[in-house]
DNA sequence: GCACTTTTTCACCAGGTGATGAAAAGTGTA
DNA sequence: TACACTTTTCATCACCTGGTGAAAAAGTGC
């Protein structure tokens, strides 16, 4: 929409450097990222992306050869960051709280570094978090894309839960999961609803509020499952 | 991708009729409505509409006009439908239960008239919920048209809710219905994801499984918040 | 200076896009 | 029949789409 000038190479020494080789392929992939999140896949063209990251449409083929290429460069850049923070968040929990771990605190392990990475990694994250809120709710491929991309951490999660209450079942986990999986990543992608809907009282991107009671609402809808379904 | 034949109208006598007029408006929406839930609304085209209803072009947008004004037409059609199956049943709830109304009844007349139309309404229906989770998650305009659709069915959760639990802040109140939706509508939209996930241990077609817990799970889940707030 | 590779730009294509205006077909009425 | 009206089709437009191949520019090692 706005300018084609190319973006200033973070890093430098005061004088904005023009972006080249390798730091021109992550501002074609940001550009891509941000406008792939607010209007989906087919809603952006190759043209938009070079137009904003000040770039020839023949570049990106270059670097990256078709438009889905594209859409899964965007998507892998940061989902291994994103499981590996994951991972080592819940390692770090189980180590740290052996018998006394509780379901709340693994959940909070496995959501919390999502909601602290969103806080802290800047614009980039927060549409990062947006694009997959709408994968994760696209018919056609999202199933297979979110599982192509999650599912290893997700088992984590699942097994680590079954540590903490054996007794539950595994179908029981899936389901929590799905409602969990749910509520973040709508918190996540911020999309501005629940503004308007509360009419200024609560705000999307106030992700500290959601901190402070979707850990403790996904337990209890935990427990209260696995103790209906043992009934 | 297939057949251009025009659809048989239904309640003709065995005779397949030519469907017209209303009938191929009918017609057309049933099929955007089918596209749009796989693919968005970017992913589909005009003639892909036209093409599977049996259909020239034009007569799109000679009913239409514009295709975003198609997609409302989409998008307005069941929502009324569903937003009075809603209030009427919330209604009934109160008027049934008055004094000894419970968090999960609330939440249960809430959603349970959604799971129900989706088990028993037809493949339709079950697009149009596919399509609602994707607009829900979609940041450029989704939290606007959502609250176009439903804020006033939203608005009476959550003022029966509050009538529930007079001591609960509307805050908190909002924060748990959006955690609601995002379960409610993730589970309604049958991604294919949690089959997958738990290796065919759950599947997404399996509404009565999201009964059997999503209600006991939103209403734990919220109690757990408003206690936790109170402290 | 030179050859060589990588990166970037330019010009362009074949096909698809949403949309339109005018003609044609159908329908009901007298 | 003739007429007015609605519905459907046809041909077409101006523009945009993803993608490509060749040339130019920039970088690299000698």
């Amino acid at each position: 929409m706005t300018a084609a000038k190319p973006r200033a190479r973070s890093g430098g020494r005061g004088r904005p450097a023009k972006a080249t080789g390798l730091d021109l392929k992550e501002t074609i992939l940001d550009s891509a990222e941000g406008l792939f999140a607010r209007h989906g896949f087919h809603g952006v063209t190759t043209r938009q992306v070079a137009s904003e990251a000040g770039v020839d449409t023949a570049l990106i083929h270059y670097y990256f050869g078709a438009k889905r290429e594209l859409f899964d460069a965007v998507f892998l850049r940061r989902a291994e960051i994103l499981n590996q923070a994951r991972s080592v968040s819940m390692d770090a929990y189980v180590k740290d709280h052996g018998e006394r771990m509780t379901v709340e605190g693994v959940i909070a392990a496995f959501v919390d570094p999502l909601l602290r990475i969103s806080q802290d990694g800047g614009q980039g994250w927060k549409s990062y978090f947006a694009l997959v809120a709408q994968v994760n709710n696209t018919p056609a491929w999202g199933g297979e894309t979110m599982a192509r991309f999650f599912d290893p951490v997700v088992h984590q999660l699942v097994d680590t839960l079954k540590v903490v209450r054996p007794d539950a079942e595994y179908r029981d986990l899936y389901w929590c999961y799905q409602f969990l999986t749910g509520s973040m990543m709508l918190a996540l992608s911020e999309t501005g609803r629940i503004d308007s809907l509360s009419e200024g009282l609560c705000h999307s991107s106030d992700l500290e509020a959601v901190r402070a009671r979707l850990f403790a609402y996904c337990a209890a809808g935990f427990e209260a499952v696995v103790a209906k379904q043992k009934a």
